[in-house]
DNA sequence: GAACGCTGTACCACAGAGTGGAACAAAATG
DNA sequence: CATTTTGTTCCACTCTGTGGTACAGCGTTC
């Protein structure tokens, strides 16, 4: 089942994943030195990745950057996601009414993925990208999706976690996170404040699908300032609403087994 | 410079690009039967871009999906895409203002390509997609990037093409389109009502970069019944605003060489 | 329920695709 | 002008990827 890897992709993919937000524009050599490839290998691979439209080069530097082609993948990819389709005209109205930055992760090998979001007009806001991944115990969105796991999944994601003091409000004690994760259950959303970025917090909700799983997260994300006791009342009461209005598009029918916020003032 | 191709990858590319939109999940075979490639290289190809992330596999079916690998790829050519960053909230405001689908094209490889869309709210409306290719000759936004081409570029995609009448209304002799191009060059904008799809009409005016060359067109395309003189006299004049923001933005200070737009009135 | 068609996957001998060190020209740097 | 660093090309070698075949599993159909 564990199919033997494809010397060739990975090594294509591997340098496709050299390249960030930030470092867009990287040289051949520098890839390798990045990859541990040969810079022979680089240089071909990438040569056939900018024919195929996955890199671009500039014709002046020499060096590449992104191209077009993944586009139309990723777009397939969103489209055919039914909770991003279902969750989209939502997110907009949830953004209107609260002014921060929504975004929606899903549960994605350990990690969460975020799948979309749309920021805040606001000078100062939380940017998030889609396609980024990030560690599910810091952050309210984090938390919610380890929360309402399968006792086991859960058990067995904290036992393999590495805990990395992000700032100095991330939870690194595995047991504290437990006790977290229990009460987030209980009342049906989560709350941080400066785990994952100082000054960034979040109140997070879980979305159920059609089998009362949990699917994903949205979170409501801002500058730590404007989340006054006042303000995180009004944003759990709006993302409450929101992800039972998806839940519920989804074919979520109530509450199966995962005993979830019925007896929370959700209205 | 033209580099052996790396066979392993165009394989992997062709295997992803089978997938679109409405076909998104197709097992090992019929992939096979599409790309001609036999079914073991297509099972072992497939089973490693699930590894990967690139395909997903329905544990039931066993039929093989888009993944969200890509997603991050995609995230940072747009990131990274000027032009989107500085248009997106003018296209934002022009969706406010028109209601109507706006789409924002490049030029790629002798197509046009659809690097960012917003969609009307209406119920009768346009739906664009990202990633996608269109040809140059059919639709505002086509002709638009055409006409303001360097004139031997222009004549060698025009010579290039093989012309299809994708509806009645689609220009399918040469020396019409050339015709109508330098007319589009002369006003500033183009339009057009069923040329690519029937019903579908448009108005569409060229992003210009520092250089004062055109990098990319804006469109506002919906439902051709809305479009009536007196509309389409109203789209003509906020897309001209729309892309004479954005333009300068980009550093476009005036018109260079493309003797463009100034002897229209603008505003 | 047997026979059929279909699926995705494992096997393995073989060929050739991809490798990587060295050599190259072209810029960038000192 | 020497030196370093860039991306690319070359070519003999090797190991990766190939594809015909076989297999197991699932639904239909007779």
């Amino acid at each position: 089942m564990q199919a033997e890897k494809i010397q060739t992709l990975e090594r294509a993919i591997q340098i496709l994943d050299c390249y960030t937000i930030d470092q867009f524009e990287m040289g051949v050599r520098e890839v390798a030195r990045l990859t541990g490839l040969s810079a022979s290998v680089c240089s071909r691979l990438m040569a056939a990745m900018k024919d195929a439209g996955l890199l671009t080069q500039n014709p002046t530097t020499r060096a590449y950057a992104m191209g077009p082609r993944a586009l139309r993948w990723a777009e397939i990819y969103s489209a055919n996601l039914d909770i991003r389709n279902v969750a989209l005209p939502v997110i907009n109205e949830l953004l209107l009414e609260t002014q921060e930055t929504i975004s929606l992760y899903i549960l994605d090998n350990d990690e969460r993925l975020c799948v979309e979001r749309m920021e805040s007009a606001q000078n100062v806001r939380i940017v998030a990208r889609i396609g980024r991944r990030l560690p599910l115990y810091a952050g309210s969105g984090g938390k919610v999706l380890l929360a309402y796991l399968p006792q086991h999944r859960q058990e067995e994601i904290i036992r393999k976690t590495d805990f990395k003091p992000f700032t100095s409000s991330t939870i690194i004690d595995p047991e504290q996170l437990r006790k977290e994760l229990r009460q987030i259950r209980m009342q049906g959303y989560a709350f941080s404040n400066g785990e994952w970025v100082a000054d960034a917090a979040g109140v997070a909700a879980p979305i159920f699908d059609h089998k009362g799983d949990v699917i994903a997260a949205l979170t409501i994300s801002g500058p730590g300032t404007r989340f006054t006791p006042e303000i995180i009342r009004r944003h759990v009461a709006a993302i409450l609403q929101a992800v039972e209005r998806i839940s519920r598009d989804l074919g979520y029918i109530g509450n199966a087994y995962n005993q979830p916020q019925q007896n929370n003032p959700r209205y």
